[in-house]
RNA sequence: GGCGCUGUAGCUCAGUUGGUUAGAGCGCCGCCCUGUCACGGCGGAGGUCGAGGGUUCGAGCCCCUUCAGCGUCGCCA
C-alpha cells in the first residue's frame, strides 16, 4: 500500500501491530469508549476482534465531529497506523503499541444511551440482559462463549467428517409419541384436530437412516422438551447427535469419547486424560449418583455392619427393612457449629432424608447428635471406613437402599462444593450398565430407565418374562464434573424383539401399531445392528467455558419460565389464526 | 404446584431501632482540559424504594396479598 493510495486496507480492531506502522487502513465498528481531553481525542473503536485506538487532532476536520460521539455509535474510521510515543503504549492491549491518526470519520449510525454499560465486565441483572440482548452479546463474555461454542462445533463436524459420518438433516415436524417428556405441539391446517411434535430427539429417524443403510450419522440437532427450566436445562436445546450400523457398544464409547478428545484438544487446547468407567451399580454404591462429580473423592461408605446390633431404632428399623447407614466424610467439618448441623440435616431432608446423624471428631474428643448410640469402637469403625482424621465431621444416613444412597450422594455435592473441591480438572467418566427398567412412581409399573428402543444386555433377553427389573440395558452415559453429558446404547434391530419390549412395558399391539407401526415395520426390512449415542453441546460448552448457566453459552436462550425476554415470546396471536387451525384457546386469561 | 433468595436513580449497590429533604460509585447532560487508556477537574439533572393493601402520629424498613427474576424439588422415555 502506497501513500497515494486512496483505497485503505479495512483491518480489524484487533489485529493491528507495530510491523503494521505506515499502513492506511480502514477501520468499522462501534464506540468503546472515548478519553476527551478538550485539545485531543483518544477514542476506542471495537469490533468482534479487539480495540483499537484512534487520536484526533484538533488541526483535523473530523476533531468536531468526534466530540459528539457517544457510546455504542457506529463508526467508520481512515487513517494511518502509528507507533505510540514511547511510554504511552499499553500493555494490556493487544494493539496496545499502536493507534491510528485520524484521516477521516464517518458516523454510520448513532445510539441510544445503552440501558447497562457494553464496555464491561461487570456483572448486570439477567432480566435486563435477555431483554437487550443484543447488547449482552456485543459484550466480552458472549463473543467468547459463543466464538467458543463455534470452535466446538466445529472440531465435532470435522471429527465426524474424517470417520467417515454423514451429516443428515431430519425434521422439525414429526409424530408425537405420548412416551418421554411433554411434546411441544404444532397443529396442522391441512387436516384439522391433528398436531405434528417437535422433536425431542431425532432417536426413531437416525435409527431408520440407519436401517436405509448410511452407516454412519451425525447431527447438530435441535430438540424440544416442553418441561421446566433449569440452570442447565433449556426448553430447546442441541445436541451432538451419532449413530452408527454394525457396532458394538465399545465403538459407539471409542468414538465418542476420540471426538471429545478431539474437541478438547483442538477447541481448548487441553489435554484428555483417560476417562473412567464405572457401572451404575459402582457409582450409586460410591457416589450416590449416575453421574458422579469425580473431581473429588469423598466416597460414600456404606457402614451398615457397624450397626447390626445397634440399640439406635432409626438405624435399627432402616437396617431391618433391609436398608443400609451410610457415612459421609466432611472434611474440616469438626468446626461446624450445632446450629450449621442443623442447617446441614435440613438440606438433607430437603434432599429425601428421612434425617442425618453427625459426629463431630475434635481434637477434644468426638461430639455427636446421637453420641450414645457411637461407642468408640463405632466411631473407630466410622473413621477407617470413610477416612476421617481429628478435625473432620462424618455425616449419617440411614433409610432404604433406593432413597439413601442418592441423598447421601446430593450431601456429597454439598459437602464437595463447601470444602471448594468443585473445581478444576475436567473429570470425564462413563458410567455403563444401567437397568433396563425403573419403576414408575406414580403408576408402579415398569417403564424404560432410557427408551425402549435401546437393547438391553443379549444375556438378559431370557429375562424378560421372568424377572424384568433385572435387565440391564447397553446403555451409556458421559459424564463430565457430575453433569450428565448425554445418553447412548446399542438399539435392539429386530421387529419381534422390538414388540416383545413393548408387550412387557404394557402395550396392547393397537397402541404399538398407532405409535410405533411406522417405525416397526421398517425394523422388518433388514435393519442392520447399530447403536449411537447424543451429547448435550450446550452443557459441553457451558463446562468447556467455565459457565455455571447454560444460557451463558447460548445466543437467544429463554428465561426460567420458558420466556423468551427479547421477543416477549411466547404470546396469544389473533383469533383469526387460531380459527385457521381450527383451534380455541381455553385459557382462563387472553391477553390482547 | 412446593420451598428458598432477590427487587431502592439508566447500571451496580448502601440505607442504623420505624423518625428531618432516600445516598454512593459508574453512566447521562453542561463547562474546562494536547498523551490518555476505568483519563482528570468543576457543576447539574435524575427516585411510584416492584405493585396493592394494612399496622402506626410517622413505613424503603414491620404485617398480608400479589407480580417479576434467579436457584431448587416435582418434571426432564
Amino acid at each position: 500500500m502506497n501513500l497515494t493510495d486512496t483505497r485503505a486496507a479495512r483491518a480489524s480492531c484487533g489485529n493491528l501491530r507495530a510491523q503494521d506502522t505506515g499502513a492506511f487502513v480502514e477501520l468499522n465498528g462501534w464506540v468503546n469508549r472515548r478519553r476527551d481531553h478538550g485539545g485531543l481525542i483518544f477514542l476506542d473503536i471495537r469490533d468482534r476482534d479487539g480495540l483499537t485506538q484512534i487520536v484526533f487532532d484538533p488541526s483535523h476536520p473530523s476533531f468536531a465531529q468526534a466530540e459528539r460521539l457517544r457510546h455504542e455509535d457506529v463508526i467508520r474510521v481512515r487513517g494511518r497506523v502509528r507507533r505510540r510515543p514511547a511510554g504511552t503504549e499499553n500493555p494490556k492491549l493487544a494493539t496496545g503499541e499502536i493507534e491510528v491518526g485520524i484521516e477521516a470519520l464517518e458516523v454510520l449510525n448513532r445510539s441510544e444511551v445503552p440501558p447497562f454499560p457494553v464496555n464491561t465486565q461487570d456483572d448486570v441483572e439477567e432480566s435486563l440482559r435477555l431483554q437487550y440482548r443484543y447488547l449482552d452479546l456485543r459484550r466480552p463474555r458472549l463473543q467468547r462463549n459463543l466464538a467458543l461454542r463455534h470452535r466446538i462445533v466445529k472440531s465435532m463436524r470435522d471429527f465426524f467428517d474424517r470417520r467417515g459420518f454423514l451429516e443428515i438433516e431430519t425434521p422439525m415436524l414429526i409424530k408425537s409419541t405420548p412416551e418421554g417428556a411433554r411434546d411441544y405441539l404444532v397443529p396442522s391446517r391441512l387436516h384439522p384436530g391433528t398436531f405434528y411434535a417437535l422433536p425431542q430427539s431425532p432417536q426413531l429417524l437416525k435409527q431408520i437412516l440407519m436401517i436405509s443403510g448410511f452407516g454412519r450419522y451425525m447431527q447438530i440437532a435441535r430438540c424440544m422438551r416442553d418441561e421446566d427450566l433449569r440452570a442447565d436445562r433449556q426448553t430447546e436445546f442441541t445436541q451432538v447427535d451419532v449413530e452408527m450400523s454394525f457396532c458394538s457398544q465399545e465403538d459407539v464409547m471409542e468414538v465418542m469419547e476420540s471426538c471429545m478428545r478431539d474437541v478438547w484438544k483442538r477447541a481448548l487446547d487441553r489435554e484428555l486424560p483417560i476417562v473412567p468407567r464405572l457401572t451404575y451399580a459402582e457409582a450409586l454404591a460410591r457416589y450416590g449418583s449416575d453421574k458422579p462429580d469425580l473431581r473429588f473423592g469423598l466416597e460414600l461408605a456404606d457402614v451398615s455392619a457397624l450397626f447390626m446390633n445397634t440399640e439406635f431404632v432409626v438405624f435399627a428399623s432402616a437396617l431391618t427393612a433391609g436398608g443400609a447407614v451410610l457415612a459421609l466424610r466432611y472434611p474440616g467439618g469438626a468446626s461446624l457449629s450445632r446450629r450449621d448441623f442443623d442447617a446441614l440435616t435440613e438440606l438433607a431432608k430437603m434432599h429425601g432424608a428421612k434425617g442425618m446423624v453427625w459426629a463431630a471428631l475434635g481434637s477434644d474428643g468426638t461430639k455427636s447428635s446421637a453420641t450414645k448410640f457411637l461407642s468408640e469402637e463405632v466411631v473407630a469403625g466410622l473413621r477407617s471406613a470413610c477416612g476421617a482424621q481429628v478435625g473432620d465431621a462424618i455425616l449419617l444416613f440411614a433409610d432404604e437402599r433406593a432413597s439413601v444412597f442418592p441423598v447421601a450422594g446430593k450431601m456429597r455435592l454439598e459437602v464437595g462444593q463447601r470444602c471448594g473441591l468443585r473445581s478444576g480438572d475436567d473429570a470425564f467418566c462413563w458410567v455403563t450398565d444401567f437397568p433396563y427398567l425403573e419403576l414408575d412412581e406414580e403408576s408402579g409399573r415398569p417403564v424404560p430407565a432410557h427408551h425402549p428402543f435401546s437393547a438391553p444386555h443379549e444375556s438378559d433377553w431370557e429375562l424378560v418374562e421372568s424377572d424384568p427389573l433385572s435387565m440391564k440395558a447397553q446403555h451409556y452415559d458421559l459424564v463430565l464434573n457430575g453433569f450428565e453429558l448425554g445418553s447412548g446404547s446399542i438399539r435392539i434391530h429386530q421387529a419381534e424383539r422390538q414388540r416383545k419390549i413393548f408387550a412387557m412395558l404394557g402395550m396392547s399391539d393397537e397402541q404399538v401399531e398407532a405409535r410405533f407401526g411406522f417405525f416397526v415395520r421398517a425394523l422388518e426390512y433388514g435393519a442392520p445392528p447399530h447403536g449411537g449415542m447424543a451429547l448435550g453441546i450446550d452443557r459441553i460448552v457451558m463446562l468447556a467455558c467455565g459457565e455455571e448457566n447454560i444460557r451463558e453459552v447460548i445466543a437467544f436462550p429463554k428465561n426460567q419460565v420458558g420466556r423468551d425476554l427479547m421477543m416477549d415470546a411466547p404470546t396469544a396471536v389473533p383469533e383469526r389464526l387460531l380459527a385457521d387451525l381450527f383451534l380455541r384457546s381455553t385459557a382462563p386469561i387472553t391477553e390482547e
